[in-house]
DNA sequence: ATTAGCACTCGGAAATGATGAGTGCTAATA
DNA sequence: TATTAGCACTCATCATTTCCGAGTGCTAAT
């Protein structure tokens, strides 16, 4: 079977797509020529259909339906059939409108980018929080609770801030606290989190930091607090899925819901994309998560200087508007990266 | 008509109300006298069911179905007829499993809390995260990030930290913020982030800070960065309520995950809570928000010493297990409080 | 190579009917 | 007088049937 398609074949490919990415019902060979200006009869659009099908491109639901695209159909229009198309003006002004950093923390600045992404692409907007660990300390600080309780604060390049609680078995004194910060913050100053970690235990095996016991006690107190969190993702817009006809019944909306309350795979889906810089898109299967059955994800990297920090996009239903989605990710990412530039 | 009821007509309600808990069917006649011992016929039972309708604690869908609880029904079932019970064991053990600070911050703490009020339940679970303007300050830092840009970083008293990033128009040496948040750091201690915000107010306006104008400028940079956040809240467990067969179409479960999304409503419903202490119920149309219609809320408020924090607690449908749910709200709320108490 | 024509398929909507849980009322009963 | 048995009636639910039409594949004509 020869893969390579007629220019026509691809044309009627492409109509059958466009036409079930708004309509979500299967097309018919009719509809194909009545909706697009195409000069053929039903009848060898007909033919033309059922080679797709016969090559993987086209599924019929039932013998007497029309036809809908595959993944892999999809993946050929992203790849080859869709040309590259620029942000509308009225979505890039709305994308725009959202980015400012001032009197708000990371995370809200990306909480609110994923509500953003949903909101302009009517979809669902995810946006995963730069990994900690890869992340430079700026800054370390401790600070006395009550009790025997210490509140670590720690905050990384890009600004963004992790605190934990820890319980010691010393009682320190406010200053004994300040005099830790300053030692640790000179010792740490300038590495990535997983260098601070090594460089932790380094510095214990080391006899010569033995001499000062608060120190040596500073070192122990700090390893307990580095961050063992998992990133945290932002998925905002989960109603609008709730539109879509494909998800009308309550069995699939369930799974759905479920995965997303589970978020530890959708990481691991995500992660992926973090190596690979730029735009990346898995439609339906392609994700190897049964439950992303019937979705699709289009996500970027955001960085700053050449330091990848998380990742963005929208999930959708298979049959999404990427013509539109694909720029606006593309278009966010590359607003984001720039906000969180700190020179 | 006399609302008194007689103690036969409330046991009969009573196992109506009990039934369709545990169903979500109509209950009919012949129901309540097979699965409850009484000994009484149907037709007897009929009777009382129609004095029932009729002063509306009871309701039919239509002529041939059985008959369902009205709010009314719930919220006399909750104040007069329902016991104090215990908390199951393996529950108690549940939450205090799921007690514990170290190695978390305080929104952790509060998120998984409210995770775990979901799972015990099987409902959602709510948790509203305290009232920031409320609390005392403990711990100012500025740290500046990349250009212009500082990062504020505030500890409260009950160890909830929250930073923001600041745009300033001067640019400050690391030293400058050193000396601008020890300046700060005397200022304001022990007031409330309410108090504070006054303070600054009060202090802009003397004359005799502007002898320094570094210290002035704190006073300014400080002023901008009190949180203007509403307050944070967790709903967990959306998922369980697909399960529920009231739910079942689409159409309605739409508007609750609408809701739920929107979340200011909902902090205005409990933020009502936090005035009176201790256990709180909403049931249906109580709560006067008609996404709410079919819903119950129980709430219970958190707090260490006498100052309350915040309100957590179960949402589920109005044919909740109140009997069930209640002594865990309750004791949730008291082991968070301990845990959260700082000395 | 394209198209008109036609028999055929099959899901979905509407119509029909049987089932049975549940009711309200009346008259008999304790 | 309160309770209960009996009975006619109601109405949602479910299974069955029927009908309709969009869409197909094939064949023969253009």
């Amino acid at each position: 079977m020869r893969d390579n398609l007629t220019e026509r074949s691809k044309q009627i490919l492409e109509a059958i797509i466009e036409d079930y990415i708004v309509t979500a019902e299967p097309v018919g060979s009719r509809t194909v020529t009545r909706r697009h200006g195409l000069s053929l009869s039903p009848a060898t659009v007909r033919n033309v259909m059922a080679d797709l099908e016969e090559m993987g491109f086209l599924a019929s639901p039932h013998t007497s339906a029309g036809r809908v695209p595959t993944d892999k159909a999809y993946r050929l229009y992203v790849d080859s059939l869709l040309g590259v198309r620029k942000v509308a003006r009225e979505e890039r002004e709305e994308i725009r409108k959202h980015c400012s950093l001032t009197g708000k923390d990371i995370g809200e600045v990306l909480h609110e980018t994923s509500r953003m992404l949903s909101s302009v692409s009517h979809y669902m907007g995810i946006v995963v929080a730069p990994h900690f660990a890869a992340n430079v300390l700026r800054h370390l600080e401790f600070v006395k609770l009550g009790g025997r309780r210490i509140l670590v604060i720690l905050v990384s390049q890009s600004g963004s801030v992790q605190n934990k609680i820890v319980e010691t078995a010393d009682d320190f004194s406010s200053n004994d606290l300040v005099r830790m910060s300053n030692y640790l913050n000179e010792l740490l100053a300038g590495l990535t989190i997983a260098q601070v970690r090594n460089r932790l235990l380094e510095e214990m095996e080391n006899a010569k930091t033995r001499y000062d016991a608060l120190l040596s006690k500073a070192l122990q107190l700090s390893q307990q607090s580095l961050p063992d969190k998992d990133s945290e993702v932002f998925i905002e817009g989960q109603s609008n899925i709730l539109e879509l006809p494909e998800f009308a019944d309550v069995g699939r909306m369930k799974e759905i819901f479920r995965a997303f309350e589970e978020k530890g795979q959708l990481v691991g889906l995500l992660d992926q994309c973090l190596g690979a810089q730029g735009i990346n898109i898995f439609i339906g299967a392609e994700s190897r998560l049964s439950q992303m059955a019937g979705l699709s994800v289009i996500t970027s990297t955001y960085m700053t200087g050449r330091n990848t920090l998380g990742v963005l996009g929208v999930i959708g239903p298979t049959r999404m508007g990427y013509a539109k989605v694909i720029p606006i990710v593309d278009y966010t990412a590359k607003m984001v990266s720039r906000l969180l530039e700190m020179e």
